[in-house]
RNA sequence: GCGGGCGUGGCGGAAUUGGCAGACGCGCUGGUUUUAGGUACCAGUUCUUCGGAGUGUGGGUUCGAGUCCCUCCGCCCGCACCA
C-alpha cells in the first residue's frame, strides 16, 4: 500500500517527541480538575496482541481527550509482574523469573509505547520491585494487627499441576484449576486468610452505587450469595441434652420437614450414627472426604447419582414444628462450609431435597399451595400455606415471620444472614510472589517481621521444582532465622502471597509513587481517588475487582488510606474479547495476532483507528479475512485526511455563500456528535461521523463552486482536533506542518460547537398517508401544528391521492412528520 | 436448571427520545485518470413481479414498532447442589 507520507518516521518522531517533552507527566499539585484513567495492570507476557492494543487504545483515546478538555489527567502504567507462568518458565529453561519477567516487560513496554499510548512513566509501579514488595508486606502485617489476616487450618483446593492452593475464585466451575487444567483436589493445611467475610454485606451493597455494567455487577452479587434465614436446633430424639443446628430460608416451610441431612464433615456426625449403619455411614463419608469437588458436585440433575451419595445415620431429630421425629442422612450435597453444614430437608418445596426423597423413598408434605397449572415436583414460589397449622392461610412472606418467632421461642431460632463468599486464602506455595513476612518461633509462636527488616526478599539462589512446597522452604538460610522478639531459633514463613495482593492496591501507589516512607500519602492520592474510568477485561469480573474493593475499604478502615472513598473504581469499562474465526485467542493456542506488522504498514494510528470503529466497545471482535481489508480502509481514511491537509490547490473565494455555510454547519454537528459519542464509549459512531465529515469537506471543496478559505481552514482544523485522541500522530503531524512552531494538536482545546451553527432554518418534513410515505417537504423549522398539517394537505401528491375526501384524522409532529388517516 | 444479553443487507455494524431502516466502512459492479497492474477519484449496491415487501418466528399495544408487551426458535455469556 503506497502511502502519502512516511508511517515509521512520523509515529516514531511524536513517540520520542510525547516522551522528552513529558507531555503526559501529571505533578500532584496540578491545578486542574483532576482525572484519573486507569487500564488495568497488565501481567508481563512478551510482545503485545491484540487484546492489549485494544485496552490502550481505548485508555489513550480517554486520556488525550479528556487533556484537551482542560483536565490534568493521571495516565499510569506498570506490570503485574509476580505469577505462576514466569515461574514455570523460569524452570523449563534452568533461568530465573526475574530475568524472564523482566524480559517480557520490556518487550510490552516497547510494544505499546509503538501504539502510541502515553503515560507518566515517572509513576511505573511493578509487583517484583523491592520497593513495593516492602509496601505489600506492610500492609500484610497492618491486616494481621488488625484482625484482617489470619491463619488457620482448612480443607483447600489444591492444584496438582500448579502445585499450589488456589483461591476459590481460581476453581473453575467443573473443578478444574483456571490456569493449568488440572483437577483441583481437597488438602487440609494450615493458611493464610485475609478476613473479606468482614466486608460481605458492604461489598454488595456498594455495588449500587458503582457505574459498572450490570452484568459485572451481576456476577459479583451471585458470588458474594448473601441470604437471610433462620438458624435453630433440631433436638435428638434419642438425647434431649443434644441438638442439630440448620439453617434455612424458607422457615415457613417446616411443616414439610419429612428429614434432615449432616455434611460429610459434621462434627455431630458420629453421636448420630447407629451401629448398624456406620458401616455405610463410614463408606460414604471416607468417598465424599476424598472426592474432589468436580465428582462431589457433578452429576446434580442426574437422581441415580444421589442415592450413592447420602446414607441414614440410623438418628431421628425432633421438628419443632410439629413435634414428629425425623431421619437423619449423611449426604454430600449438603456442604460442610456453608451455613451450619446442616439443613432441614423440605421435598415439597425444593427442588434438591425433592430429588434425594424420591431416590430415598422419604415422604413429601406441601407446605405451599402450588398453582392448579402446576406440574413439577418441587414448588418454591409464591402461594397460600396448608398443612401448616398456625401458618395455614399465610402467604410466604408473613408465614416466615410467624415461623421465625415460632423458632425463637421454640427452638433457639435467630435470624442469620449467610454469605456464599468465603475467606480470601492468601497462601501460595510458590516461589514468584511476595514473601509473607512471618516467623515461626517455637516459644512465641507467629512473630510478624519488624518493620523496619521490611522488605523480606527472596534470595536469588533457589532450586525450583514442583514438590508441593514453596521452593523457599528448602533454603535453610532462608527459612532458619532467628525469632524478633525473643531471639531464639525460629523458622521463616516460606508461602508467598497470591499476586491478587499485587493489583488490589496498585492504583493507590501509581497515584504518589514517590513517598519514600509509606505505601502512599493518603492526602496525595485522595486528589486523584476513585479512578475516574477503570478499563480491561470481562475476566477480572469477579477475582480482581472484588479483591480490589475489598483492600480498600479495610485500608481506610485500619487508617492507612484516611479521606479515601471506600470505593476505588468509579465506573469501569469491560471491553470485548478479541476471537479468531469465532475461537478464543490465547497465547498457549498460539493463535495471537501480534501488531507490529500493522505498525509497518498503516501505522500505529491505522491499527488503533481499527479497533475504534470495528463495533462497539464492549463487543468482541471476530478476527477474520476481511479484517485485514477493513485496517487497509482505516489507513486509508488517514491517507486521506493527510491529503486533504496537503491541498493547497483549493478552490477558494472570498464570500460566503450557501455551501460553505452547509459545510460549516456540519463541521459543527460533528463536534457535538463526536464528543457525545465518545461520552458515552460509542467510538464506532464517533469515527463514522469523522469520515463523514471527510467525505462533506473534499467533496465541497473540490466542486465548481469551491470553498470559503476560512470556512475551509476551520473545518480542517476542526476534523484534525477531533481525530487527535483517535490517530494522534497523524493529528500532531497534519497540524505541526500548518502551524509550524506553535504548540501541538494535543494541547489545544477541544472544539466547541457554535449554537448559532446547529440551528436549522428549515428541515425536511415527511408526510404520509395511513403510515406510508407519501410526500417530503422542506418546512421552516418552527413550523406550527396547524401550518404542518395545512402545508402536508396542500401538496399536490397528497391531494392527488385524497382525492376530495376528507381525513379521519391527522396525526402533526411538527417539524418532522404528518400523517393522515383516511 | 437458574440468571443476563443478543438476533438488522454478501460482511462488520448504524438508527441515543416509538416518527425517512440500512449511517460509516469492507466487499462487489461500472466508470475516469494511468502504457499496464496497483493507487487515487466518481457513480451504484436490502429484495422486488416496480404495486410493494422488509429488522429470527407468531401475536399484541399504537395514527405509527428494529425500538414497548407476550409466545416460540436460535446463538452467546455467567452461575450451577450455598439450603
Amino acid at each position: 500500500m503506497a502511502r502519502p507520507f512516511d508511517v515509521k518516521s512520523i509515529e516514531a518522531k511524536w513517540q520520542a517527541r510525547w516522551l522528552e517533552d513529558g507531555t503526559y507527566e501529571v505533578d500532584n499539585d496540578d491545578p486542574r480538575e483532576r482525572f484519573y484513567v486507569l487500564c488495568m495492570y497488565p501481567y508481563p507476557s512478551g510482545t503485545a496482541h491484540q487484546g492489549h492494543i485494544r485496552n490502550y487504545t481505548f485508555g489513550d483515546l480517554m486520556v488525550r481527550y479528556q487533556t484537551m478538555r482542560g483536565k490534568a489527567v493521571l495516565s499510569p502504567f506498570g506490570f503485574d509482574s509476580f505469577g505462576l507462568p514466569a515461574e514455570n518458565a523460569a524452570i523449563k529453561a534452568g533461568s530465573h523469573p526475574r530475568l524472564f519477567t523482566e524480559a517480557r516487560m520490556k518487550e510490552l513496554k516497547s510494544s505499546i509505547r509503538r501504539l502510541g499510548a502515553v503515560y507518566d512513566w515517572r509513576r511505573e509501579v511493578y509487583s517484583h520491585d523491592p520497593q513495593y514488595m516492602r509496601w505489600a508486606q506492610t500492609i500484610f502485617l497492618a491486616f494481621l494487627k488488625s484482625g484482617l489476616a489470619y491463619r488457620a487450618e482448612a480443607p483447600v483446593n489444591w492444584c496438582p499441576g500448579c502445585a499450589t492452593v488456589l483461591a476459590n475464585e481460581q476453581v473453575l466451575a467443573d473443578g478444574t484449576c483456571e490456569r493449568s487444567g488440572d483437577l483441583v483436589e481437597r488438602k487440609n493445611l494450615e493458611q493464610w486468610f485475609f478476613k473479606i467475610t468482614d466486608y460481605a454485606d458492604e461489598l454488595l451493597s456498594d455495588l449500587d452505587r458503582l457505574e459498572w455494567p450490570e452484568r459485572v455487577k451481576t456476577m459479583q452479587r451471585n458470588w458474594i450469595g448473601r441470604s437471610e434465614g433462620v438458624e435453630f436446633d433440631l433436638r435428638f430424639e434419642h438425647d434431649s441434652t443434644q441438638a442439630l443446628r440448620v439453617f434455612t430460608t424458607r422457615p415457613d416451610t417446616g411443616f414439610g420437614v419429612t428429614y434432615a441431612v449432616v455434611a460429610p464433615e459434621h462434627p455431630l456426625l458420629g453421636a448420630l450414627t447407629t451401629e448398624e449403619q456406620r458401616e455405610q455411614v463410614t463408606a460414604l463419608v471416607e468417598r465424599a472426604v476424598s472426592a474432589s469437588e468436580l465428582e462431589r458436585t457433578t452429576s446434580s440433575d442426574a437422581g441415580a447419582g444421589l442415592e450413592k451419595r447420602g446414607a441414614f445415620t440410623g438418628s431421628y431429630v425432633i421438628n419443632p414444628f410439629n413435634d414428629q421425629a425425623v431421619p437423619v442422612y449423611v449426604a454430600d450435597y449438603v456442604l460442610g462450609t456453608y451455613g451450619t453444614g446442616a439443613i432441614m430437608a423440605v421435598p415439597a418445596e425444593d427442588e434438591r431435597d425433592y430429588a434425594f426423597a424420591m431416590v430415598h423413598g422419604l415422604s413429601v408434605v406441601r407446605t405451599t399451595q402450588p398453582p392448579a397449572d402446576f406440574a413439577g415436583g418441587a414448588y418454591s414460589g409464591e402461594g397460600e400455606h396448608i398443612n401448616s397449622g398456625f401458618m395455614d392461610g399465610m402467604d410466604v412472606v408473613s408465614a416466615k415471620r410467624a415461623a421465625t418467632d415460632f423458632l425463637a421461642h421454640q427452638a433457639n431460632g435467630v435470624a442469620k444472614v449467610n454469605f456464599r463468599l468465603r475467606d480470601w486464602l492468601v497462601s501460595r506455595q510458590r516461589f514468584w510472589g511476595c514473601p509473607i513476612p512471618i516467623v515461626y518461633c517455637e516459644r512465641c509462636g507467629i512473630v510478624p517481621v519488624p518493620e523496619d527488616q521490611l522488605p523480606v526478599l527472596a534470595p536469588d539462589d533457589v532450586t525450583m521444582d514442583q514438590t508441593g512446597q514453596s521452593p523457599l522452604a528448602t533454603h535453610q538460610e532462608f527459612l532458619n532465622t532467628t525469632c524478633p522478639n525473643c531471639g531464639g531459633p525460629a523458622r521463616r514463613e516460606t508461602d508467598t502471597m497470591d499476586t491478587f495482593t499485587d493489583s488490589s492496591w496498585y492504583f493507590l501507589r501509581y497515584a504518589d509513587p514517590f513517598t519514600p516512607d509509606k505505601a502512599f500519602e493518603p492526602s496525595e492520592v485522595a486528589q486523584w481517588m476513585p479512578v475516574d474510568q477503570y478499563i480491561g477485561g470481562i475476566e477480572h469480573a469477579i477475582l480482581h475487582l472484588l479483591y480490589a474493593r475489598f483492600y480498600l475499604k479495610a485500608l481506610v478502615d485500619i487508617g492507612l488510606a484516611d479521606g479515601l472513598p471506600r470505593e476505588p473504581f468509579h465506573r469501569l469499562f469491560t471491553q470485548g474479547m478479541i476471537r479468531l474465526e469465532g475461537s478464543k485467542m490465547s497465547k498457549s493456542k498460539g493463535n495471537l495476532i501480534a501488531p507490529e506488522k500493522y505498525y509497518e504498514t498503516v501505522g500505529a494510528d491505522g491499527l488503533r483507528l481499527f479497533h475504534l470503529f470495528v463495533g462497539p466497545p464492549a463487543d468482541d471482535v471476530d478476527w477474520t479475512a476481511q479484517t485485514e481489508e477493513v485496517i487497509e480502509g482505516c489507513g486509508r481514511f488517514l491517507d486521506r485526511v493527510f491529503r486533504l491537509c496537503q491541498r493547497d490547490e483549493v478552490n477558494v473565494h472570498d464570500g460566503l455563500d450557501a455551501g460553505d455555510i452547509a459545510v460549516r454547519q456540519a463541521v459543527h454537528r460533528t463536534i457535538v456528535k463526536v464528543t457525545d459519542d465518545i461520552d458515552r464509549w460509542s467510538f464506532n459512531t464517533a469515527v463514522a461521523a469523522l469520515m463523514e465529515l471527510l467525505n462533506t469537506i473534499s467533496k465541497w471543496s473540490r466542486s465548481g463552486h469551491g470553498a470559503n478559505r476560512a470556512v475551509f481552514d476551520e473545518s480542517v482544523d476542526v476534523l484534525v482536533k477531533l481525530l487527535a485522541p483517535m490517530a494522534p500522530h497523524i493529528a500532531a503531524e497534519v497540524w505541526e506542518e500548518r502551524y509550524p512552531g506553535q504548540p501541538s494538536v494535543h494541547l489545544e482545546d477541544w472544539p466547541v460547537a457554535d449554537p448559532e451553527m446547529l440551528r436549522q432554518e428549515h428541515v425536511t418534513m415527511i408526510v404520509q398517508i395511513n403510515g406510508k410515505i407519501r410526500a417530503r417537504l422542506e418546512v421552516p423549522a418552527d413550523i406550527t401544528m396547524k401550518d404542518a398539517t395545512l402545508e402536508a394537505l396542500e401538496h399536490a401528491a397528497i391531494s392527488a391521492e385524497l382525492k376530495g375526501v376528507t381525513p379521519a384524522r391527522v396525526i402533526s409532529r411538527p417539524p418532522r412528520l404528518v400523517n393522515i388517516i383516511i
